[in-house]
DNA sequence: GGGCAATAAATTCACTTGCATATTCTGCTG
DNA sequence: CAGCAGAATATGCAAGTGAATTTATTGCCC
């Protein structure tokens, strides 16, 4: 089997190493925490944020996600009752997005899964 | 900013890197040659194939995508004329895929856009 | 040979996604 | 200050996805 292109091989690899390691992290973290990974991916940026608050519009940025899968990640977290919205005072186009108590634990131990299923699959 | 955990940062490295050349990818296949990235990696796949030909069965462990998805890909390929199902002789409950020369034409183009871009994006 | 677990592929279903659009609000500019 | 381009979200829509199920077929064991 020749290597034609270096540039090629190089994508397969990286291609097939995310596949495998985000479809695990996927089903454990919806087999454990009922997250999406894309969810856990906003709440991770969430409790990064400074006090745990932000608004979606500056989340967007860092999220691999389109305007709408994040407003509309935001609003699955809110119905779990995981992050709350609030209008934002200055500018009343914007929400404020901050996580609740629940929120925060089951980030803490989401972040678990999260390690465990790096260790076991990018290590 | 400091980098708690190294394992986590290898993490946002790929997936960031992936999310990127994946968007930009299905972005331009999609436009130049109306093919979605999994379309154009099972032809791909379909291409390397002995004879260009191979049952789905055999693709779907190469490809990333489950088997639903596989067969939803071929038939999407087979609706744009780009590849062929016939019934397998020897065992009637398998199908074999076999790229017509608009496929073979379409993937040499689409290569050329797949190498355009992974340059771009990937060098 | 008849029955039955296992296999290949297709299909149903629920869900997420991105694009385009609608809605609400801000800040200029005249 | 009226009007209007542009920004921050939300939403309608079409499409793709995986898990589970269905359908057809095979191969084995009695």
């Amino acid at each position: 089997m020749k290597t034609e292109e270096p540039l090629i091989e190089s994508w397969r690899n990286l291609l097939s190493q995310y596949s495998r390691v985000a479809h695990e992290l996927d089903r454990a973290l919806q087999a454990e925490h009922c997250l999406t990974m894309s969810d856990f991916e906003v709440l991770d940026r969430l409790i990064a944020a400074d006090g745990c608050k932000a608004r979606i519009h500056d989340l967007v940025g860092d999220l691999h996600l389109s305007q709408s899968a994040s407003s509309r990640a935001v609003a699955r977290l809110e119905k779990c009752g995981l992050v709350e919205r609030a209008m934002c005072d200055t500018d009343r186009r914007g929400v404020f997005v901050t996580a609740t108590d629940r929120g925060r634990d089951l980030h803490d131990a989401a972040r678990q899964t999260q390690l465990a299923v790096l260790q076991k699959h990018l290590a």
